[in-house]
DNA sequence: CTAGCGTCA
DNA sequence: GATTTGACGCTAG
Protein backbone atom coordinates (compact mmCIF):
# COMPACT_ATOMS: atom_id res chain seq x y z
CA UNK A 1 0.00 0.00 0.00
CA UNK A 2 2.46 2.38 1.06
CA UNK A 3 4.11 1.48 -2.50
CA UNK A 4 1.22 2.60 -4.38
CA UNK A 5 1.05 5.77 -2.74
CA UNK A 6 4.34 6.70 -3.00
CA UNK A 7 3.60 5.76 -6.90
CA UNK A 8 0.91 7.63 -6.50
CA UNK A 9 2.55 10.50 -5.28
CA UNK A 10 5.00 10.64 -8.38
CA UNK A 11 2.84 10.30 -10.56
CA UNK A 12 0.78 13.78 -8.63
CA UNK A 13 4.59 15.40 -8.84
CA UNK A 14 4.97 14.51 -12.65
CA UNK A 15 1.56 16.06 -13.35
CA UNK A 16 2.20 19.27 -11.59
CA UNK A 17 4.93 19.36 -13.33
CA UNK A 18 3.93 18.11 -16.69
CA UNK A 19 0.61 20.69 -16.03
CA UNK A 20 2.52 23.89 -15.40
CA UNK A 21 5.03 23.68 -18.38
CA UNK A 22 2.21 23.15 -20.69
CA UNK A 23 0.29 25.47 -19.42
CA UNK A 24 2.80 28.34 -19.54
CA UNK A 25 3.62 27.40 -23.37
CA UNK A 26 -0.35 27.29 -23.64
CA UNK A 27 -0.48 23.93 -24.60
CA UNK A 28 -2.36 22.85 -21.70
CA UNK A 29 -5.80 23.58 -23.75
CA UNK A 30 -4.59 21.28 -27.00
CA UNK A 31 -2.91 18.56 -24.34
CA UNK A 32 -6.05 18.16 -21.76
CA UNK A 33 -9.09 19.07 -25.17
CA UNK A 34 -7.53 17.17 -27.88
CA UNK A 35 -4.73 14.59 -27.38
CA UNK A 36 -5.73 13.54 -24.02
CA UNK A 37 -9.43 12.81 -25.34
CA UNK A 38 -7.79 11.12 -28.52
CA UNK A 39 -5.90 8.52 -25.92
CA UNK A 40 -8.92 6.16 -25.10
CA UNK A 41 -10.38 6.53 -28.98
CA UNK A 42 -7.24 5.47 -30.32
CA UNK A 43 -7.01 2.51 -27.89
CA UNK A 44 -10.62 1.36 -29.36
CA UNK A 45 -9.58 1.77 -32.85
CA UNK A 46 -6.50 -0.11 -32.32
CA UNK A 47 -8.09 -3.35 -30.57
CA UNK A 48 -11.28 -3.49 -33.13
CA UNK A 49 -10.44 -5.94 -36.43
CA UNK A 50 -11.30 -4.81 -39.99
CA UNK A 51 -11.96 -7.84 -41.63
CA UNK A 52 -10.48 -8.35 -45.02
CA UNK A 53 -11.56 -10.19 -47.78
CA UNK A 54 -9.07 -12.56 -48.45
CA UNK A 55 -10.14 -13.66 -51.84
CA UNK A 56 -10.38 -10.59 -53.29
CA UNK A 57 -6.96 -9.55 -51.91
CA UNK A 58 -5.48 -12.52 -53.26
CA UNK A 59 -7.04 -12.11 -56.56
CA UNK A 60 -6.26 -8.58 -56.46
CA UNK A 61 -2.20 -9.99 -55.73
CA UNK A 62 -2.68 -12.04 -59.02
CA UNK A 63 -4.06 -9.74 -61.31
CA UNK A 64 -1.28 -6.91 -60.27
CA UNK A 65 1.58 -9.53 -60.20
CA UNK A 66 0.51 -10.39 -63.58
CA UNK A 67 2.19 -7.61 -64.77
CA UNK A 68 -1.44 -6.11 -65.30
CA UNK A 69 -0.12 -6.24 -68.97
CA UNK A 70 -2.97 -5.36 -71.61
CA UNK A 71 -5.31 -7.18 -69.90
CA UNK A 72 -7.78 -4.68 -67.88
CA UNK A 73 -6.22 -0.81 -67.72
CA UNK A 74 -3.03 -0.07 -68.80
CA UNK A 75 -2.86 2.66 -67.02
CA UNK A 76 -1.34 1.60 -63.51
CA UNK A 77 1.72 0.19 -65.52
CA UNK A 78 2.02 3.03 -67.63
CA UNK A 79 1.92 5.66 -64.31
CA UNK A 80 4.38 3.36 -62.45
CA UNK A 81 6.29 2.75 -65.56
CA UNK A 82 6.77 6.58 -66.15
CA UNK A 83 7.00 7.62 -62.59
CA UNK A 84 10.19 5.65 -62.51
CA UNK A 85 11.32 6.44 -65.58
CA UNK A 86 10.93 10.05 -64.88
CA UNK A 87 13.04 9.39 -61.54
CA UNK A 88 15.85 7.92 -63.81
CA UNK A 89 15.39 10.87 -66.02
CA UNK A 90 15.58 13.60 -63.45
CA UNK A 91 18.37 11.44 -61.01
CA UNK A 92 20.39 10.62 -63.70
CA UNK A 93 20.41 12.88 -66.70
CA UNK A 94 19.32 15.94 -66.31
CA UNK A 95 21.17 15.80 -62.61
CA UNK A 96 23.83 14.61 -64.13
CA UNK A 97 23.59 17.43 -67.44
CA UNK A 98 22.82 20.16 -64.28
CA UNK A 99 26.27 19.24 -62.92
CA UNK A 100 28.42 19.33 -66.56
CA UNK A 101 31.13 21.75 -67.08
CA UNK A 102 31.70 21.52 -71.25
CA UNK A 103 32.08 17.73 -71.53
CA UNK A 104 33.00 16.77 -67.59
CA UNK A 105 31.91 16.49 -64.39
CA UNK A 106 33.40 17.22 -61.06
CA UNK A 107 31.96 16.69 -57.75
CA UNK A 108 32.30 18.20 -54.60
CA UNK A 109 33.55 15.93 -52.17
CA UNK A 110 32.67 16.95 -48.26
CA UNK A 111 35.50 15.88 -45.43
CA UNK A 112 33.11 16.94 -42.58
CA UNK A 113 29.86 15.88 -43.15
CA UNK A 114 29.75 12.44 -41.73
CA UNK A 115 29.95 11.56 -38.12
CA UNK A 116 31.72 8.06 -39.13
CA UNK A 117 34.90 10.35 -41.47
CA UNK A 118 33.78 9.18 -44.68
CA UNK A 119 33.16 11.22 -47.19
CA UNK A 120 30.54 12.18 -48.94
CA UNK A 121 29.86 13.34 -52.26
CA UNK A 122 27.69 15.99 -54.15
CA UNK A 123 26.79 17.11 -57.07
CA UNK A 124 26.22 14.51 -58.42
CA UNK A 125 26.92 12.42 -55.22
CA UNK A 126 29.20 9.91 -57.18
CA UNK A 127 28.90 7.43 -54.14
CA UNK A 128 25.60 6.69 -55.15
CA UNK A 129 25.44 5.77 -58.80
CA UNK A 130 23.06 3.10 -59.55
CA UNK A 131 25.91 -0.26 -60.17
CA UNK A 132 23.33 -2.25 -62.52
CA UNK A 133 22.30 -1.31 -65.56
CA UNK A 134 18.69 0.21 -65.52
CA UNK A 135 16.05 -1.47 -67.69
CA UNK A 136 12.97 0.78 -68.74
CA UNK A 137 10.64 -0.62 -71.08
CA UNK A 138 10.42 1.83 -73.75
CA UNK A 139 7.50 1.65 -75.54
CA UNK A 140 4.57 -0.80 -74.58
CA UNK A 141 1.82 -0.11 -76.85
CA UNK A 142 -1.56 -0.21 -75.44
CA UNK A 143 -2.62 -3.19 -77.38
CA UNK A 144 0.88 -4.26 -79.13
CA UNK A 145 3.02 -6.64 -77.34
CA UNK A 146 6.16 -4.60 -78.65
CA UNK A 147 7.87 -3.80 -75.54
CA UNK A 148 10.94 -2.24 -76.48
CA UNK A 149 13.52 -2.68 -74.17
CA UNK A 150 15.97 0.46 -73.33
CA UNK A 151 19.07 -0.11 -70.92
CA UNK A 152 20.62 3.15 -69.69
CA UNK A 153 23.68 2.46 -67.13
CA UNK A 154 24.35 6.04 -65.53
CA UNK A 155 28.34 4.68 -64.67
CA UNK A 156 28.65 4.08 -68.31
CA UNK A 157 28.65 7.58 -68.53
CA UNK A 158 32.38 8.14 -67.31
CA UNK A 159 34.86 7.37 -69.60
CA UNK A 160 38.62 7.98 -69.27
CA UNK A 161 40.26 10.58 -71.82
CA UNK A 162 42.14 9.40 -74.79
CA UNK A 163 44.75 7.50 -74.31
CA UNK A 164 44.17 6.79 -70.41
CA UNK A 165 42.65 4.06 -69.03
CA UNK A 166 40.31 3.59 -65.46
CA UNK A 167 41.64 1.65 -62.98
CA UNK A 168 39.58 0.81 -59.28
CA UNK A 169 41.27 -0.40 -56.31
CA UNK A 170 39.07 -2.06 -53.96
CA UNK A 171 39.46 -3.39 -50.34
CA UNK A 172 37.94 -6.43 -50.39
CA UNK A 173 35.56 -6.80 -47.01
CA UNK A 174 37.36 -4.25 -45.67
CA UNK A 175 34.53 -3.95 -42.17
CA UNK A 176 34.34 -7.51 -41.88
CA UNK A 177 38.21 -7.80 -42.12
CA UNK A 178 38.21 -5.17 -39.64
CA UNK A 179 35.80 -6.92 -37.39
CA UNK A 180 38.14 -9.68 -37.54
CA UNK A 181 40.94 -7.95 -36.14
CA UNK A 182 39.48 -5.99 -33.64
CA UNK A 183 37.33 -8.84 -32.51
CA UNK A 184 40.19 -11.24 -32.76
CA UNK A 185 37.60 -14.44 -33.65
CA UNK A 186 39.81 -16.87 -34.35
CA UNK A 187 37.70 -18.26 -36.79
CA UNK A 188 37.35 -14.99 -38.74
CA UNK A 189 40.64 -14.41 -38.11
CA UNK A 190 41.57 -17.99 -39.97
CA UNK A 191 38.90 -17.35 -42.79
CA UNK A 192 41.21 -13.87 -43.80
CA UNK A 193 44.07 -15.72 -43.57
CA UNK A 194 43.37 -17.57 -46.74
CA UNK A 195 43.62 -15.19 -49.56
CA UNK A 196 41.87 -17.26 -51.72
CA UNK A 197 38.63 -17.43 -49.74
CA UNK A 198 36.04 -14.70 -50.52
CA UNK A 199 33.94 -14.79 -47.09
CA UNK A 200 30.42 -13.64 -48.48
CA UNK A 201 30.49 -16.42 -51.87
CA UNK A 202 31.24 -18.77 -48.84
CA UNK A 203 28.92 -17.76 -46.91
CA UNK A 204 26.55 -17.93 -49.56
CA UNK A 205 27.54 -21.13 -50.52
CA UNK A 206 26.68 -22.70 -46.98
CA UNK A 207 23.72 -20.24 -46.60
CA UNK A 208 22.24 -21.94 -49.57
CA UNK A 209 23.14 -25.02 -49.86
CA UNK A 210 25.53 -24.78 -53.11
CA UNK A 211 28.72 -25.17 -54.01
CA UNK A 212 30.96 -22.22 -53.82
CA UNK A 213 31.51 -21.30 -57.58
CA UNK A 214 27.40 -21.60 -58.33
CA UNK A 215 27.31 -18.77 -56.12
CA UNK A 216 25.38 -16.01 -58.25
CA UNK A 217 26.58 -12.66 -57.58
CA UNK A 218 23.05 -11.89 -55.96
CA UNK A 219 23.51 -14.78 -53.59
CA UNK A 220 26.94 -13.20 -52.94
CA UNK A 221 25.22 -10.06 -52.33
CA UNK A 222 22.22 -11.06 -50.42
CA UNK A 223 24.51 -12.78 -47.76
CA UNK A 224 26.74 -9.56 -47.48
CA UNK A 225 23.74 -7.80 -46.56
CA UNK A 226 22.74 -10.64 -44.37
CA UNK A 227 25.84 -10.83 -42.31
CA UNK A 228 26.45 -7.26 -41.91
CA UNK A 229 22.67 -7.06 -40.76
CA UNK A 230 23.58 -9.08 -37.96
CA UNK A 231 26.75 -7.73 -37.24
CA UNK A 232 25.82 -4.00 -36.84
CA UNK A 233 22.41 -5.35 -35.52
CA UNK A 234 21.22 -8.57 -33.60
CA UNK A 235 24.88 -9.21 -32.98
CA UNK A 236 25.31 -6.28 -31.13
CA UNK A 237 25.40 -7.29 -27.60
CA UNK A 238 28.17 -9.97 -27.89
CA UNK A 239 30.16 -7.15 -30.14
CA UNK A 240 30.22 -4.41 -27.74
CA UNK A 241 31.48 -6.40 -25.31
CA UNK A 242 34.25 -7.49 -27.44
CA UNK A 243 35.04 -4.17 -28.95
CA UNK A 244 35.17 -2.60 -25.24
CA UNK A 245 32.15 -0.56 -26.88
CA UNK A 246 29.76 -0.06 -23.71
CA UNK A 247 32.07 -0.95 -20.60
CA UNK A 248 33.72 1.84 -20.47
CA UNK A 249 32.39 4.44 -18.73
CA UNK A 250 33.15 6.88 -21.75
CA UNK A 251 30.34 8.14 -23.38
CA UNK A 252 32.26 7.78 -27.08
CA UNK A 253 34.36 5.06 -29.05
CA UNK A 254 37.48 5.39 -31.01
CA UNK A 255 38.12 4.39 -34.83
CA UNK A 256 41.67 2.31 -35.25
CA UNK A 257 43.39 6.17 -35.64
CA UNK A 258 41.59 7.58 -32.85
CA UNK A 259 38.73 9.68 -34.60
CA UNK A 260 35.64 9.31 -31.62
CA UNK A 261 32.51 9.69 -31.77
CA UNK A 262 29.99 10.84 -28.90
CA UNK A 263 27.15 8.91 -27.69
CA UNK A 264 25.30 11.44 -25.45
CA UNK A 265 22.30 8.45 -24.97
CA UNK A 266 24.72 5.46 -24.47
CA UNK A 267 23.35 4.94 -20.74
CA UNK A 268 19.79 6.24 -21.82
CA UNK A 269 17.37 4.81 -19.94
CA UNK A 270 15.21 5.07 -23.13
CA UNK A 271 15.49 2.27 -24.43
CA UNK A 272 15.33 2.76 -28.15
CA UNK A 273 17.49 5.54 -27.75
CA UNK A 274 20.02 3.46 -26.21
CA UNK A 275 19.88 0.31 -28.24
CA UNK A 276 20.59 2.66 -31.29
CA UNK A 277 23.63 4.28 -29.19
CA UNK A 278 24.94 0.75 -29.13
CA UNK A 279 24.36 -0.03 -32.46
CA UNK A 280 25.93 3.00 -33.61
CA UNK A 281 29.27 2.68 -31.48
CA UNK A 282 29.91 -1.16 -33.09
CA UNK A 283 28.85 0.53 -36.39
CA UNK A 284 31.37 3.72 -35.96
CA UNK A 285 34.25 1.31 -34.96
CA UNK A 286 34.20 -0.68 -38.01
CA UNK A 287 33.29 1.85 -40.55
CA UNK A 288 34.83 4.95 -39.24
CA UNK A 289 38.56 2.41 -38.95
CA UNK A 290 37.25 1.58 -42.19
CA UNK A 291 37.35 5.61 -43.23
CA UNK A 292 40.54 5.81 -41.90
CA UNK A 293 42.50 2.93 -43.72
CA UNK A 294 40.51 4.32 -47.30
CA UNK A 295 41.66 7.84 -46.72
CA UNK A 296 45.43 6.68 -45.33
CA UNK A 297 45.62 4.74 -48.79
CA UNK A 298 44.53 7.89 -50.79
CA UNK A 299 47.27 10.13 -49.13
CA UNK A 300 49.75 7.12 -49.79
CA UNK A 301 49.51 6.66 -53.13
CA UNK A 302 48.82 10.55 -53.76
CA UNK A 303 52.29 11.20 -52.31
CA UNK A 304 54.05 8.37 -54.17
CA UNK A 305 52.72 9.69 -57.27
CA UNK A 306 53.45 13.52 -57.04
CA UNK A 307 57.33 12.37 -56.11
CA UNK A 308 57.43 9.38 -58.66
CA UNK A 309 57.28 9.45 -62.46
CA UNK A 310 53.58 8.29 -62.75
CA UNK A 311 51.19 10.35 -63.55
CA UNK A 312 47.69 8.71 -62.37
CA UNK A 313 44.76 10.86 -61.08
CA UNK A 314 43.16 10.00 -58.23
CA UNK A 315 39.64 10.67 -59.50
CA UNK A 316 37.24 9.34 -56.86
CA UNK A 317 36.22 7.56 -53.70
CA UNK A 318 34.20 5.26 -53.27
CA UNK A 319 34.45 4.33 -49.42
CA UNK A 320 36.44 1.41 -49.99
CA UNK A 321 36.98 2.08 -53.62
CA UNK A 322 39.37 4.44 -55.63
CA UNK A 323 39.00 4.86 -58.90
CA UNK A 324 42.06 6.14 -61.12
CA UNK A 325 42.57 7.73 -64.43
CA UNK A 326 46.09 6.12 -65.60
CA UNK A 327 48.38 6.98 -68.95
CA UNK A 328 48.08 3.29 -70.65
CA UNK A 329 51.80 2.86 -70.82
CA UNK A 330 51.92 3.06 -67.09
CA UNK A 331 48.83 1.09 -65.96
CA UNK A 332 50.53 -2.23 -65.31
CA UNK A 333 53.32 -0.90 -62.81
CA UNK A 334 50.53 1.49 -61.22
CA UNK A 335 48.10 -1.42 -60.90
CA UNK A 336 51.40 -2.98 -58.74
CA UNK A 337 51.76 0.40 -56.80
CA UNK A 338 48.51 0.90 -55.77
CA UNK A 339 47.69 -2.59 -54.54
CA UNK A 340 51.00 -3.12 -52.46
CA UNK A 341 50.64 0.37 -51.18
CA UNK A 342 46.90 -0.18 -50.12
CA UNK A 343 47.80 -3.92 -48.95
CA UNK A 344 50.80 -2.79 -46.90
CA UNK A 345 48.49 -1.17 -44.57
CA UNK A 346 47.93 -4.00 -42.60
CA UNK A 347 51.85 -3.88 -41.60
CA UNK A 348 51.86 -0.24 -40.96
CA UNK A 349 48.73 0.06 -38.76
CA UNK A 350 49.72 -3.72 -36.86
CA UNK A 351 46.10 -5.37 -38.34
CA UNK A 352 46.27 -8.93 -37.20
CA UNK A 353 44.33 -9.51 -40.50
CA UNK A 354 45.35 -9.08 -43.95
CA UNK A 355 43.80 -6.46 -46.39
CA UNK A 356 43.36 -7.53 -49.54
CA UNK A 357 42.53 -5.80 -52.48
CA UNK A 358 41.36 -5.57 -56.02
CA UNK A 359 41.97 -3.93 -59.07
CA UNK A 360 40.15 -3.45 -62.31
CA UNK A 361 40.67 -1.95 -65.26
CA UNK A 362 38.21 -0.63 -68.45
CA UNK A 363 37.18 2.15 -70.67
CA UNK A 364 34.12 3.36 -68.80
CA UNK A 365 33.03 2.83 -65.51
CA UNK A 366 30.64 0.71 -66.30
CA UNK A 367 33.00 -2.16 -67.58
CA UNK A 368 35.70 -2.61 -65.08
CA UNK A 369 37.40 -6.25 -65.28
CA UNK A 370 39.76 -7.75 -62.36
CA UNK A 371 43.36 -7.32 -63.28
CA UNK A 372 45.08 -10.53 -62.53
CA UNK A 373 48.17 -9.16 -60.23
CA UNK A 374 50.46 -11.32 -58.23
C1' DC B 1 21.82 -3.06 -38.72
C1' DT B 2 25.09 1.72 -39.80
C1' DA B 3 26.65 5.57 -42.81
C1' DG B 4 25.36 9.27 -46.85
C1' DC B 5 22.69 12.34 -51.06
C1' DG B 6 18.75 13.23 -54.26
C1' DT B 7 13.91 12.95 -55.50
C1' DC B 8 9.15 13.41 -54.51
C1' DA B 9 4.46 13.81 -52.11
C1' DG C 1 2.58 29.92 -53.66
C1' DA C 2 6.71 28.77 -52.14
C1' DT C 3 9.32 25.94 -48.62
C1' DT C 4 10.37 22.44 -45.66
C1' DT C 5 10.14 17.02 -44.15
C1' DG C 6 9.83 11.83 -44.10
C1' DA C 7 9.79 8.04 -46.87
C1' DC C 8 12.15 5.76 -50.21
C1' DG C 9 15.35 5.42 -54.11
C1' DC C 10 20.31 4.63 -54.87
C1' DT C 11 25.31 3.81 -52.68
C1' DA C 12 28.94 1.95 -49.30
C1' DG C 13 30.23 -1.54 -45.40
Amino acid sequence: VTQAISNLSILHNLMVELHSKLQTQGLWQLYSGIEQKMIPILAAMESFKIHVDIEALKKTSEMLGLLQLQTLHPLPKIILEYRQVHKNKTAFVDGLLSCMNKTFISTTWNQTSTVSGRLSAKHPNFQALPKQPLQISKKQHIQGKTSDVVTVHPRAMFIPRDGWTFLSADFCQVELRLLAHLSADPELLRIFQNPAIDAFSMLAAQWKGVSQDTVTSEDREHAKRIVYSVVYGAGRERLSAILGVSAEEARFVRSIMGRCRFLPHIHSSDWALRTQAERQAVNFVLQGSAADLAKMAMIRICSQVSSGSHTARLLAQIHDELLFEVEMSQVDQFAGLVKKTMESLQHNEDLHVPLKVSVSTGQSWGSMIEMNLP
